[in-house]
Formats: C-alpha cells, sequence, structure tokens
DNA sequence: AAGTCGGGGCA
DNA sequence: TGCCCAGACTT
C-alpha cells in the first residue's frame, strides 16, 4: 500500500481504498468469528502453534467439519508436539485414516520430529515454510496466526475473496501473482492472523462458491466483482476422470483377516489395506487372486478419488492356502481400529456383511 | 506448468 | 453426477 495507506497499484490490479478493508473485515470478525477448536479469540493476536499447526496440516484440502473429530482425537491422544515426536509412525497413519492425502501424516510425524529436536517451532515464515508439509500457504498461516506475525496468507478462500473484490477475471492459475500482490496489499501489519481467519470466514460463510451472500457481506460497499461474484474466480477446465477396475481379496481364518501395508508412495501410501490386485492411477488391477481357492464376489464398491473412479470387486474365499509374503492377521473384533482408508473400510464392510 | 494425491458434503 | 475444500510436492 502506499505511504497513505488508502489505496494501491499492483501491476494490472488497481485496489482503491486498500486501507479500509481490513477494518472493516475485523470488525465483522470481532462479532461473528467461528469458534473453531484450534482457534483463541479474536484479538488474542497468539495461538498455541502445535495446534495452529496440526489443525492447518489437517484442513488443507480438507472441510473444517471433516477435520474437527480428527482434530479432537488427535490433541487428546497427544497433547503436544513432543508427544506426537515421540508417536510411532504408523500409529498417526491409523489415527489419520479416513481423513485422506495420507502423505500429510507421514510429514505430520516427520515434522514434528524435526521441531521436538529443534526444541519449538520456529516464529518466521522462512523457518517454518523449511518445514515437512508446510508451503507457502501453511508456513505464512501459522507465522501470522501462532505467532501474530505479518503474513500475506492465500488458500481458496482468499483467492475467491480477492477475485471477487477486485473482479480479477483473469483465469486460475495465472491469475494468482496479482490475487496475491492484491491480498498482500490489504493485509495489515497489525493483527494479520485475525485478517486470514475473518477471510476464511467470510469465504466459508457469506463470500461462498455458490450463491455468495454480497447482501450482508461486511465488505461490499468496497467490492467491484459482486455484480458477477458467482462467476469469479475464473477455475481451468477440468480433465476427464480415469475409470479403473480392480479386485481386492478377503482372506480370513480364525477370526483375522490378512491386512497388507500399501508402498510408501502412490494411492494410500503407507496405509494399512486388502491385498488387492494392482488396480492404480495408470492401469487397472490384474485380476490374479494371492492364492488359490473358490473366489467368490461378495460384492463391489464404487469409489471416487481425485483423478481416478475405481469400481472394486470384493473377493471372498472358502479355504485355501495361507498367504505369502508381508502381511499381518488382524482380529475382526478390532477391524476398526486397523486404520484402514475409506475404500478398503468399505470394502471390509461388504465382506463382513456377506459372510453374514 | 502439469500431474499426483482422499474423502465427504453439497446442489 | 460434478464441484469444492484453510495445498504440498514431484516431475
Amino acid at each position: 500500500m502506499d505511504a497513505r495507506g488508502q489505496s494501491a497499484k499492483c501491476g494490472k490490479v488497481d485496489i482503491p481504498r486498500a486501507g479500509s478493508i481490513a477494518p472493516a473485515l475485523l470488525g465483522w470478525y470481532d462479532a461473528h468469528a467461528r469458534a473453531l477448536p484450534w482457534r483463541a479469540p479474536p484479538g488474542a493476536n497468539r495461538a498455541d502453534p502445535y495446534r495452529v499447526w496440526l489443525s492447518e496440516v489437517m484442513l488443507q484440502q480438507t472441510t473444517v467439519a471433516a477435520v474437527i473429530p480428527y482434530f479432537e482425537r488427535f490433541t487428546t491422544r497427544w497433547s503436544d508436539v513432543a508427544a506426537l515426536a515421540a508417536a510411532p509412525e504408523e500409529e498417526v497413519m491409523a489415527a489419520w485414516a479416513g481423513l485422506g492425502y495420507y502423505s500429510r501424516a507421514r510429514r505430520l510425524v516427520e515434522c514434528a520430529r524435526v521441531v521436538a529436536d529443534l526444541g519449538a517451532f520456529p516464529e518466521d515464515e522462512a523457518g517454518l515454510r523449511a518445514l515437512p508439509g508446510l508451503g507457502a500457504y501453511t508456513a505464512a498461516a501459522v507465522a501470522a496466526i501462532a505467532f501474530g506475525q505479518r503474513a500475506v496468507v492465500v488458500d481458496a478462500n482468499v483467492e475467491r475473496v480477492v477475485a471477487r473484490l477486485f473482479d480479477i477475471d483473469e483465469p486460475l492459475p495465472a491469475a494468482r501473482a496479482a490475487i496475491r500482490e492484491a491480498a498482500d496489499a490489504i493485509t495489515p501489519d497489525a493483527r494479520s492472523g485475525d485478517f486470514a481467519q475473518a477471510m476464511m470466514d467470510l469465504g466459508a460463510g457469506i463470500c461462498s462458491v455458490r450463491a455468495p451472500q454480497c447482501l450482508i457481506c461486511p465488505l461490499r460497499s468496497d467490492c467491484r466483482g459482486q455484480a458477477r461474484a458467482e462467476q469469479l474466480p475464473v477455475k481451468p477446465p477440468k480433465k476427464a476422470k480415469a475409470q479403473r477396475i480392480g479386485h481386492a481379496w478377503w482372506i480370513e481364518r480364525d477370526g483375522a483377516v490378512w491386512l497388507i501395508r500399501r508402498p510408501a508412495s502412490g494411492m494410500l501410501g503407507g496405509m494399512r489395506a486388502l491385498p488387492d490386485d494392482g488396480w492404480n492411477a495408470r492401469r487397472d488391477g490384474s485380476g490374479n487372486p494371492p492364492l488359490d481357492g473358490g473366489w467368490q464376489e461378495a460384492g463391489r464398491v464404487a469409489h471416487v478419488f481425485t483423478h481416478v473412479a475405481l469400481d472394486l470387486a470384493v473377493m471372498v474365499s472358502q479355504g485355501g492356502d495361507n498367504p505369502s509374503g508381508e502381511g499381518e492377521w488382524w482380529p475382526l473384533a478390532r477391524l476398526d481400529e486397523a486404520g484402514l482408508p475409506t475404500l478398503y473400510a468399505r470394502a471390509a464392510a461388504v465382506a463382513m456383511a456377506r459372510k453374514g
């Protein structure tokens, strides 16, 4: 922003009255902030960095409603970063099951151990950005929300609000440079953490993707894009989703089922799973069972991932040889503790239902 | 710059 | 059904 703090010109985007936006938004936030388990009250200017970091990682591409129960379980079980650093990785992975994007869980443990070695979280954006699993967004968010540092926090909410505020109609992702400049121009030096959270609350509740409520928006007098708010930001066309076919094998002996652990990288990397026929993002499964013996289809699971739609046949057998290779017999009575990702939890439910 | 990586909730 | 979500990381 310029010396008067009232307007700014950023590249292609002219920003009138840049200095008036933050006060209006913060005033609204003081009255309407969502109470969330990881949040300090408005004006606190600091929050527990462990809880802020954990919530921000969980919230990557994940809705607040989905995160809350996981956040509560994690913080109850591991109350600080040292406790999480001391936890076995596979226990953390299992606790993450169902939340998705499992590489986050592995990096979460990695990061916790780095921070435990350091003794504390770095308090500046650059130091945070160097930690595993913290990209530009999360480093800025933790610096601002946990440590009260001025940082320009740009997530999907901020992108949407800023694109509408300044009527930026360049398509994403090319628009990101202009959006970031504009976000920088309206970010205040004081309370930038509250400002970021206020932008997110605004984006979640009022400046929503569909049917934004411009009539009650605290920024409506400054918003140049409200006439076509629902058309902004302009998004690129999506690629068609691949359709794949696969088989999962339910091998049961004496009240236990044979579970394997998936390779660390790739789909559902590092997670416990039923043995399957190698379906992945590039090809259908082979259909070859891991051992002989009267296989029957118990049912099918249709499961949609980010870029693949999978039709998984759940196969059960009567008897047969014991499986070879790495794996473990998991007691059926404790199957809910195995940490199966949703695809295999659904497949297990199909097998159990057929069994009766 | 484009591709990979989950799952649930919503219209 | 399609779209979206407090993105990070690899190629």
